[in-house]
DNA sequence: CCTACCGATCGGTAGG
DNA sequence: CCTACCGATCGGTAGG
């Protein structure tokens, strides 16, 4: 008998209704979490395979190896990230309104999808080459188009003189404690924490 | 013939001059550099045997275990975190100057030690217990007394009425990138650095 | 501090 | 999708 090539799960999911998952999906889902609670190395194939209960040979039916599956994890949230940029660069708006919906932005996707976003943010390293050098441009593409937005900011007197480099990688890591945090006894709504995240860094602590 | 018991890095180093490392000390340091760089799962003790010019089986004259050099970073720099809190909270000062001198703190042992405060960020969750249970002690009671500290401005008026719980979260994230990327070519001093943190956070981006 | 070695586990393949 | 299995590598020990 054979089995038919893997399929991203964009195709995968095409043919089912919303409700039932295919397995594909499955061994995502359960990966993304394991990267994000033991990490990448500490996974190994017959962990995840007895998350979704198979044998560890029958993963490659829907996986070509390991670090494909974080690899699609890794490029899936990329996309989600850039895409979210391209809504907001082309907005006729001010460089505060851009800035602040780009914070909301990771806050929603932060919390939309926390385990995949934490495999995302920390598991990358873990990538083989050239997915590793494919990966890191797309961060940086992501990086520029953010200090682009500052820049423009701080040109046109929105904001303060800031260093856009610093700038940037504050805001992108003053949100990444949500994923380690934000999943139990979330005693606060989406709502009110992006209304606290983005006081403190629009307007400061001080009162 | 026998061998001494290992010793700590801090009893190792004091019968040494400045100057010179001991063996010890070089394993330690060439472990938080690797953990670092590829995680604790991917460094192999063979891999810090070589980085060290030692045979694997060597490094247990000098750490009873691998989880033992991680323990040891990780311990290490928690005793660091609280130190500088114990010195914070005994000044008799506004809460706004001792949050500015806690983020200073974090800036400041985050630059001191780039390599061996990211693997303590980052590796802790490959610890043992009851080791790990022992370090998640320590950081709550760390996090408690940062939020205690927070809680004190809000009741004052010096700070606005955020939540402290979030904004501590936020603070210590906002500085977490600091190890990623402070390494090269670093075209900006810790001085200014810290300028630029601490205005962000305190007075806000927005002018 | 080394050589030699151990059992366990890893990612992945063959073959059906 | 499974059983059976492979070579490589792991953390760690014995013994000197």
């Amino acid at each position: 008998m054979t089995y038919p090539r893997p399929l991203s799960i964009v195709e995968a999911s095409g043919g089912f209704s919303a409700v039932e998952k295919s397995k594909k999906e499955q061994i995502y889902e359960a990966a993304a979490r394991l990267f994000r609670d033991k990490g990448y190395q500490a996974t190994s194939m017959r962990d995840l395979a007895k998350e979704v209960g198979l044998r560890a040979s029958s993963l490659y039916n829907h996986f070509p190896s390991k670090s494909d599956v974080l690899r699609e994890i890794c490029t899936n949230n990329a996309q989600r990230f850039l895409e979210g940029m391209q809504e907001v660069e082309v907005l006729d708006a001010s460089a505060t309104e851009k800035l602040t919906r780009l914070i909301r932005l990771h806050i929603r996707l932060s919390l939309e999808d926390v385990t995949s976003v934490t495999a995302f943010n920390d598991e990358w390293r873990h990538l083989e080459e050239p997915h590793l050098s494919a990966f890191l441009k797309l961060r940086k593409d992501y990086e520029s188009r953010f200090q682009t937005i500052i820049q423009t900011g701080v040109a046109s007197g929105e904001f303060k003189p800031v260093n856009p480099l610093i700038l940037s990688y504050t805001l992108f890591s003053a949100v990444r404690w949500l994923y380690d945090w934000y999943k139990p006894g979330k005693k606060i709504s989406a709502a009110e924490l992006e209304q606290e995240v983005l006081g403190i860094l629009m307007e400061g602590v001080k009162l």
